[in-house]
DNA sequence: TCCATGACCGACT
DNA sequence: AAGTCGGCCATGG
C-alpha cells in the first residue's frame, strides 16, 4: 500500500526524474502529481536535507527563476549546480523553458 | 484541535 | 506590461 508514500514523496519521485541539464517548474511537478500544488513542492523541497538524493536545483518557478533570495547561500549552490550541468542563464537570470525546460 | 504560513501559479484589472 | 488576490495541501505551535 502507498500509505507510506504520501503525495509530499511522490513530487520527491517526480522531480527524480528530471533528467541533468533540464529544470522544471513547481507548477510543472505538482501537475504531476494529482491532488498536490506547486506551493506544496516548495514546501517539500525546504524540507529536504543536505546530502539528499533529489536534484531540487532543477526545480525553478515559472517565470524562469531561482526561486530563492540572491542573498541566500541556497541561491549560488543552485545556480552553480544548473550551469555546471549545462543550462544557461539570460542576462536578467532567467532560464529559458524553451531551451533548457523538461516537459 | 484550530490557526497561520510556505523555495507558487493563474486569472483578472 | 506589471501588480494584486485567492486557492491548493502539509507541518508546527
Amino acid at each position: 500500500m502507498d500509505s507510506g508514500r504520501n503525495s509530499f514523496d511522490r513530487l520527491l519521485d517526480v522531480v527524480r526524474d528530471i533528467p541533468a541539464g533540464r529544470v522544471a517548474s513547481y507548477g510543472q511537478v505538482s501537475a504531476q502529481v494529482l491532488g498536490t500544488t506547486p506551493r506544496m513542492v516548495g514546501f517539500a523541497l525546504s524540507g529536504l536535507e543536505q546530502g539528499t538524493d533529489v536534484p531540487w536545483h532543477r526545480v525553478i518557478n515559472a517565470a524562469g527563476r531561482i526561486s530563492l533570495p540572491q542573498e541566500d547561500g541556497a541561491y549560488a549552490e543552485q545556480r552553480a549546480r544548473l550551469e555546471a550541468e549545462g543550462v544557461e542563464f539570460s542576462t536578467s537570470d532567467r532560464i529559458d523553458f524553451d531551451a533548457f525546460g523538461w516537459l
